[in-house]
DNA sequence: CGCCAAAAAAGTGTTGACAGTTACATCGAC
DNA sequence: GTCGATGTAACTGTCAACACTTTTTTGGCG
């Protein structure tokens, strides 16, 4: 079960970036909940490998708010409350709507068009109400509409927000009704990106995020 | 000359942070300067310690964006060119603007009384010409309608912009003759914060580091 | 049975050492 | 003198072990 690799390969790549995906992956998977204590001996038991990488991973997750670091604890997987995770909307709102207004002045041919086909996906994922393919569509777009914006420390937190977040949003918070919605929204911004229209951009882009603010709030009822 | 800890304490604080905060010294100060390596055998003989915390902080540090990591090379003080920076000033103009509009929200007495003592004790300095006390003071003004915003996401990420653009600052960005231009608009921003006027705090706030992106864009002719 | 203290176990914080890689200096050929 | 190869030193990446702290278990007492 556990894969150990006893082969020493030649150093082409350090360890720890692959401890931090993997300590992501059980996050995402659930696998650690929130509040869970990162038990570095058994993880590095499993890995097959020592603990110092380990806990070096674990310093830049708690680094990125993923995880927490109690004095002699031990690391611990962040427990997102609700204020927290409002706070984290409006701020994804801010900068969105920021990459939008910046975007729609310096967007190229290229991106417009690969926008256009992430859009044209994501409808036709609506269509065969196939959730698992659009949420990952939906993200994506997001991500390209950041770096579109050029801003290098801009996409360079954008997945963080989106990590932390998603240690909250775990399961099915994208209703199935919503989505149509959302994709309207995609839609309106990627036409005033064409357009060039840098006010309108920002505008539509802050006010998608926040109408996700939106569904996630109603759905804590 | 090496402040060497022999006398081992017991464990009621990691060193961690201590390495962390004394590789950002080294790098405000200016003995570290960008695209320096970090020695991490020889930081650790200066500070009594072995590597692992070292690179522990490092690790840190780099995710932050102060150090940047390579394979087998080591952590590296991270360069940041004039592009970054100005990427930089634009991100903080939007979240300054965010925490301006959310502030006037919800400040109350105490926060603005103290932010009315900040802009004061800066006008003291102005009239004393003193770019000393002014500096930092400055720093705390901005931290402190951060902080009024009440978003945990953006008091943490606001610092951690303050440090990476200081390592392009350097040294004498703030001209004498900007102070009192820039005390105005701290003075303006706060009457709009007192009439709860968020939709003017935020404009003002963001125009105020714009306006500091502008000096900064002049100051490199 | 419940409760508190002491002992044992589990786990973190840190260290020193080793293996592999990069950077530097030395030496010879042209 | 310059260029390239070779050997050496310096340094990073990782590991295994030790010291100390926290947590759990055990055992005794009321």
């Amino acid at each position: 079960m556990a894969p150990r690799q006893t082969d020493r390969v030649p150093r082409t790549a350090s360890i720890v970036p692959l401890v931090r995906y993997e300590i992501e992956r059980l996050i995402g998977c659930g696998e650690l909940v929130g509040g869970a204590r990162i038990n570095e001996s058994a993880l590095a038991l499993r890995l097959g490998i020592s603990r110092g990488p380990i806990r070096e991973a674990c310093r830049e997750l708690a680094n990125t708010g993923l995880l927490q670091a109690e004095l002699n604890r031990g690391f611990f997987v962040h427990e997102v409350n609700t204020k927290q995770a409002l706070d984290i909307y409006d701020l994804r709102a801010s900068l969105f709507g920021m990459a939008g207004k910046l975007a729609a002045r310096v967007i190229d041919a290229r991106q417009l068009s690969a926008l256009a086909a992430q859009v044209e996906a994501m409808a036709q994922a609506i269509a065969a109400h196939d959730l698992a393919t659009y949420y990952p569509l939906n993200v994506a777009f997001h991500q390209s509409l950041i770096e579109a914006a050029d801003n290098y420390k801009l996409a360079q937190l954008w997945p963080l927000l989106e990590a932390e977040l998603h240690l909250f949003r775990r399961r099915g918070l994208v209703q199935g009704g919503s989505m149509e919605t959302s994709n309207e929204e995609h839609q309106a911004l990627w036409e005033a990106l064409r357009a060039g229209d840098d006010a309108l951009a920002g505008r539509l882009a802050e006010r998608h995020i926040l109408a996700g603010k939106g569904r996630f709030l109603r759905s804590l009822d």
